[in-house]
DNA sequence: AAGTGAGACAACCGCATGTGT
DNA sequence: GACACATGCGGTTGTCTCACT
């Protein structure tokens, strides 16, 4: 019957976001809250498709992203996490509350991709497992998700993820031992910040940012994306509330975080139902967390043999199924 | 100083998935 | 159980910026 479109094509403004709009957007969403997108061009004015406001929240003006300056750790944990995952941005971004998923696919796009061709190229050493998926394996990274889940079933791709588990977890370990001896990444990944990255913001990010002063405070919620100081929690007012809307990644934060700290299991059993997907990145210490839950369930998980955590933390379904 | 090419990033598009009726 | 709708995800494209010639 063909679905209409999400919005009428006529009038609908495309291209850049000027800051006046991005002010209108992130105005109506601390007032309401973000979610049910399709209603926020027709109550802000905006000439936008909803795709396209969500998009611009998520991507950019959601409070707590980080851009740009991707650091070392942050490199290999993409590298391998994209080993383990496919191009699974999403699931891979859960891990790294401060970006994006288009951000990080962004950035295997332009920069991870060629550097492991590269580093294969060059006998491929270290990262053979990953370089190996990423060069050709999971068709250079393009389809790779995708295709898989085209050639079979939900269920039966998770299965074959699950049956490759053991060479990406080791694969992982590696890397992760490799620039770890100190096995606290948690606090040093994500949130070590490097001097720069501020600095790094887009210019026209700055612009947002100035426009929102006052309101964006990546503490409140940014889904804890407990950057700095002002993640202390002392915002309340409009921010706090605005970044708990419905089931909201933000929103959610603060509890899968303090789960995390008990037990990434619990946290991700504990999600009400109502938010499946933004759920599941909380439950990855994703969405919002902070970069602190995702690292020690990795952790968690790399240490403990018996091998369930990740399948806890990891959007796939019923790990029990499986073991 | 101007022109060209490559790289980086923001945004769009189409499909998949989840949810409510 | 089927259908319609809303949202999310990944791939791709377009545009801008910077470096090099």
């Amino acid at each position: 019957m063909g679905r209409p479109p999400c919005c009428d094509k006529v009038g609908v403004k495309k291209g850049p976001w000027t800051p006046e709009e991005d002010l209108m957007l992130v105005s109506y969403i601390q007032e309401h809250g973000a979610g049910n997108w399709r209603a926020v061009p027709t109550n802000t004015g905006l000439m936008r498709c909803s795709k396209s406001c969500r998009l611009r929240w998520t991507n950019y003006l959601r409070p707590g992203i980080k851009r740009g300056n991707f650091t070392e750790q942050e490199e290999k944990l993409i590298v391998h996490l994209q080993a383990l995952l496919g191009n699974r941005w999403a699931a891979i971004a859960s891990y790294l509350p401060e970006r994006t998923d288009n951000d990080i696919k962004n950035y295997w796009n332009t920069h991870l991709k060629k550097k492991l061709k590269k580093m294969q190229a060059a006998g491929g050493g270290e990262d053979g497992g990953a370089a190996s998926e990423g060069g050709g394996g999971r068709g250079d990274g393009d389809g790779g998700g995708k295709s898989v889940k085209a050639a079979a079933p939900k269920g039966q791709w998770e299965r074959r993820l699950q049956t490759d588990i053991h060479t990406a977890r080791q694969a992982l370990r590696d890397a992760l031992s490799l620039d770890h001896p100190d096995p606290s990444p948690a606090t040093a990944a994500p949130a070590a910040t490097p001097a720069g990255s501020s600095a790094a913001y887009a210019s026209s990010a700055d612009n947002i940012a100035r426009l929102l002063q006052g309101w964006m405070r990546p503490g409140g919620g940014g889904g804890g994306n407990g950057k700095g100081p002002e993640a202390s929690g002392s915002t309340s007012t409009t921010a706090t509330t605005q970044q708990q809307p419905q089931c909201s990644g933000e929103g959610a934060a603060s509890a899968s975080a303090s789960a995390s700290q008990s037990g990434a299991a619990a946290a991700a059993t504990a999600q009400t139902p109502e938010c499946s997907t933004e759920t599941s990145k909380m439950a990855t210490g994703g969405g919002a967390g902070g970069p602190a839950p995702a690292f020690s369930m990795l952790e968690s998980w790399l240490l403990d043999d018996g091998g369930m955590g990740l399948m806890d933390v990891v959007p796939l379904g019923d790990p029990s199924e499986f073991f």
